[in-house]
RNA sequence: GGGCGUUUAGCUCAGCUGGGAGAGCGCUACCCUUACAAGGUAGAUGUCGGCGGUUCGAUCCCGUCAACGCCCACCA
């Protein structure tokens, strides 16, 4: 799994594992992810690809520390306070080495062939360096500032939380019609607002300057209901006269329409709220009340005040915390934010001139949406897990400064008093840091050890839609900050995994596949091939366990092959084979071989695993299980020692490429296979070369005649299960054509119609002889196959089936002709295009008189 | 409110720059045929969402309508 050196002139392919949460269990979307980028990797590297695959694994602030909190206060009844913060660190340490391991060693049995000698966990020495000095350049640059701010705060995990962190789900609420009194005047003021409960922060009553109803009250002054505060009323133009009463409460301390608002007209900002999301003495009349006991105690007072206009049902989108399902407060709060505006503009651009590509392609829009407008990131979180942030503040001259080491004093006074924020980072501070930290960044002596010069900037980036902006995005934008180069030249964004009706798993629906109960009873290979077949420019995959059985059974139909292909191997004599010498078959099998490689090369390369995976599943399946072995089996058998070791050869080239091509997708059975195809001097599978496209194998003439031979052969079966003629049986069967070509080629086919379609004895005649009574036949744009009527058959439902040949024949006819009839059309179209419609046309209108034919001798 | 996507066989989906509609699964019939019944052979099935346009020719390009889904947006 560790890199080696490139052959054949390739380069360098690198991919990052997106890190699991230590905290993580084993999904559906991580074997998807997996299976493709080891998919990926397996194959670049037989290409010749000097290949990485680095693991590693992610801290997640906020799920690792609750998930440990709640066990402290479950086994020991304490809070992370009354541990204080060093010991609860300690905690969540040994949480982390008890059960950190636990999603990693779940991954391994995926068959994931990276080098785990790269595992980077984010807390890491390295990667807590890159966080540091990345922060301290930042800050240094300006970029990186603490501000009050109106954020999102999440009340239950008691930290500020970033937009992106927010969830807007829709909800069923009130519009409530307050009367705000105006001094000096009888005028009321009509506010609709959903939150009355946050009247006590109203600092102004806001109308449209445009809007005549209220011109004449701007600049008055308005009474808040209940608190009795006057405020102004202002004039902004963000109110929308046509929305609610055309007037509107603003409470800059909790909305950030209201924020935006009082910074154009600085207006003071009032908050209400505790850390807990209670109201606190801002609010007098609602103390200590949770949002939704207020709003109610508010509507109460408001009525009894005789100040509620109305109530209406309204539903309207609230902000939920992804983290902890909680309503989000917004507030206003001192927090740390990294201005993005630059580094979102050049994370856009490079992606718009080229120099990073998303496949499937459409997913740019939305990569773009997220980062046109950036607003400043909050990245500070009053957690404790994490990277806390490295900035210091005297106790003594009050100087704050960054810092990537912890320092001894401080730099302008010389005190010792001083202390590090108590903030941490946000987790996806680190992650954004991922593909330079894992290959040793910032540190020089490490990097060279890692190569990262080499690796860096990665090749492809493999991960779902949900995290473009969490994670890709963030990497773009500080990745090419630290080093002026994109991470990843390529990010394939793949499906979600979905159950089989399309509704996303969740643990409350029950609907969960577990991928390593899949394993279990199908086996890796054909959980892997089944995803890789899923995978395509698609966004969503419904896995139905019973397509996973299908692969199943895919993969043991190779096994099958494989033992029945084995003892004959013994008459290989490993010289391989000379052109010259081949048999029609074998050029045919050579060539179709060689185009599957191609196809799958070609697919693969573009991130078309489902079209490479049924590239291969076609050939194994249909050329080379139901044909080529069926066709063998004489000369397998036969005493013909030369023909039998020629074709053993041929057969063990084919089956060695055929383990190559499935090797990235199913490693297990290929991998046990090759080690009995190998000779003494070949290593194993894994570090073989990928087989390449020969223009030399491609013997188009035997493909063109085996295309003929399997129509033929089929027919003559179609034939015999309409007369129900026993399998076993031996057949009479009479070929007409005027191809003297494919007569000949029939010919020389005899033993092979007589094995495959137990003919027994068989007459090829030009058209102009007269037709054989007594028989059924079927007719194809070149031959007519007479089959004797042996069995009993239904005479008037073969003259129905006929007839139905015909009038589909007469249909497909008609359509060219029509074609051909438009003088346009001759005109217009290409001559190749006009060539071939005219053969079709020459093709149906023989069937159609073989048919015909048939049917007058039947009248 | 803004944007994006989807609509093709019973189900899940593929159809690249326009030139005779495909796959897997499922279904039907017959078969324990000497690798494979987790199999073999044969077979049935589509107004390519509706309407209009461009074109000699449209599943594919343009317009429009409809249904479904997703994302973003400051909770009046």
């Amino acid at each position: 799994f560790k890199p080696a050196p490139a052959k054949n002139g390739k380069g360098t392919y690198t991919i990052l594992m997106p890190p699991p949460n230590v905290t993580g269990k084993l999904h559906m979307g991580h074997a998807l992810d997996h299976t493709v980028q080891d998919v990926l990797v397996r194959f670049k590297r037989m290409q010749g690809f000097e290949t990485l695959w680095v693991p590693g694994q992610d801290h997640a602030g906020i799920a690792t520390q609750a998930k440990v909190e709640e066990k402290i206060f479950k086994e020991e009844g304490k809070t992370k306070h009354d541990l204080g913060r060093e010991e609860f660190l300690k905690r969540v340490w040994a949480w982390k080495e008890e059960h950190g391991d636990h999603i990693i060693e779940q991954i391994k049995k995926l068959g994931d062939s990276c080098d785990w000698d790269y595992f980077t966990f984010t807390m890491d020495e390295i990667p807590h360096k890159a966080v540091n000095k990345f922060f301290v350049d930042m800050y240094n640059e300006g970029l990186i500032y603490q501000d009050n701010y109106i954020i999102n705060w999440d009340p239950k995990l008691q930290s500020a939380i970033s937009d992106a962190e927010v969830d807007h789900e829709e909800v069923q609420g009130n519009f409530y019609h307050i009367h705000y009194k105006v001094k000096d005047s009888n005028a009321l003021l009509e506010v609709a607002t959903t939150r009355p409960e946050t009247l006590f922060g109203d600092t102004a009553v806001a109308v449209n300057p445009n809007d005549d109803r209220f011109e004449h009250l701007i600049g008055k002054k308005a009474i808040v209901p209940i608190c009795n505060r006057e405020v102004t009323i202002v004039a902004d133009t963000h109110v929308d006269m046509e929305k609610g009463t055309g007037c509107l409460k603003v409470t800059p301390g909790h909305d950030f329409n209201d924020y935006e608002i009082g910074k154009r007209h600085e207006l003071e900002i009032m908050n209400i709220l505790n850390k807990d999301g209670t109201l606190n003495d801002n609010a007098e009349a609602v103390k200590g009340l949770t949002a939704k006991e207020a709003r109610k105690k508010t509507v109460e007072l408001l009525e009894e005040l005789g100040q509620l206009v109305k109530v209406e049902a309204h539903t309207h989108q609230v902000g939920h915390s992804q983290r902890s399902g909680e309503i989000v407060e917004p507030m206003v709060s001192k927090q740390w934010f990294l201005n993005t505006k630059e580094m979102a503009d050049t994370s856009v651009k490079e992606v718009e001139n080229g120099n990073m590509t998303f496949f499937p392609k459409g997913w740019e829009n939305t990569y773009f949406s997220y980062q046109k407008n950036p607003r400043p990131w909050c990245i500070s979180r009053q957690l404790w897990w994490g990277h806390q942030i490295p900035v210091y503040e005297c106790a003594e001259c009050g100087h704050q400064w960054a810092s990537e080491e912890t320092p001894h004093v401080c730099p302008t006074c010389d005190s010792t008093a001083f202390k590090q924020d108590s903030d941490v980072l946000d987790t996806w501070f680190s992650s954004g840091l991922f593909p330079l930290n894992t290959l040793g960044w910032p540190d020089e002596e490490a990097m060279k050890e890692k190569g990262f010069d080499k690796f860096y900037p990665t090749s492809t980036l493999v991960t779902g839609f949900d995290i473009i902006f969490f994670w890709v995005a963030r990497m773009m934008m500080m990745c090419n900050k630290a080093t002026g180069k994109s991470p990843f030249d390529h990010v394939y964004i793949h499906a979600i995994v979905r159950d089989k009706d399309g509704v996303k798993m969740s643990k409350s629906l029950g609907n969960v596949i577990d991928p390593l109960d899949i394993i279990s009873k199908y086996g890796c290979d054909a959980l892997r091939f089944t995803l890789a077949v899923s995978s395509g420019y698609n966004r969503n995959i419904n896995l139905d366990p019973e397509k996973v059985e299908g692969y199943r059974n895919f993969v043991n139909k190779v096994w099958n092959a494989f033992r029945f292909i084995y003892p004959y191997l013994e008459n290989a004599n490993d010289k391989g084979f000379e052109v010259d010498d081949l048999h029609h078959h074998e050029r045919w099998i050579l060539a179709e071989l060689n185009d599957v490689t191609k196809k799958v090369t070609e697919s693969f390369e573009e991130y078309r695993f489902d079209d490479g995976c049924n590239a291969i599943y076609a050939f194994v399946y249909d050329k080379f299980c139901s044909w080529f072995i069926e066709l063998s089996k004489g000369i397998l058998n036969s005493e013909n020692q030369n023909l039998k070791a020629q074709r053993a050869n041929v057969f063990k080239h084919c089956f060695k490429e055929i383990m190559k091509l499935l090797h990235p997708v199913t490693p297990f059975i290929s991998e046990e296979i090759w080690g009995y195809l190998k000779t003494e001097d070949e290593d194993l599978l894994i570090s073989q070369e990928y087989p390449v496209y020969k223009e030399e194998l491609n013997f188009s003439e035997d493909v063109y005649n085996m295309e003929r031979f399997i129509e033929i052969t089929s027919s003559i079966r179609n034939l015999r299960s309409q007369a129900n003629i026993k399998p076993k049986e031996e057949i009479e069967v009479r070929f007409f054509t005027d191809d003297e070509e494919l007569a000949k080629y029939f010919f020389k086919s005899r033993g092979y119609f007589k094995e495959l379609a137990r003919v027994k004895s068989g007459k090829i005649k030009d058209k102009s002889i007269e037709r054989p009574t007594k028989s059924i036949m079927r007719a194809t744009p070149h031959t007519e196959i007479f089959v004797p009527l042996e069995g009993v058959i239904d005479i008037h439902e073969y003259i129905e089936k006929l007839n139905n040949d015909l009038k589909k024949a007469e249909k497909e006819f008609e359509k060219v002709e029509k074609k051909l009839k438009n003088p346009k059309f001759i005109e217009n179209a290409p001559d190749e295009v006009v060539e071939e419609v005219k053969g079709k046309a020459q093709g149906f209108e023989e069937k159609m008189k073989s048919i015909q034919n048939s049917l007058e001798g039947l009248s």
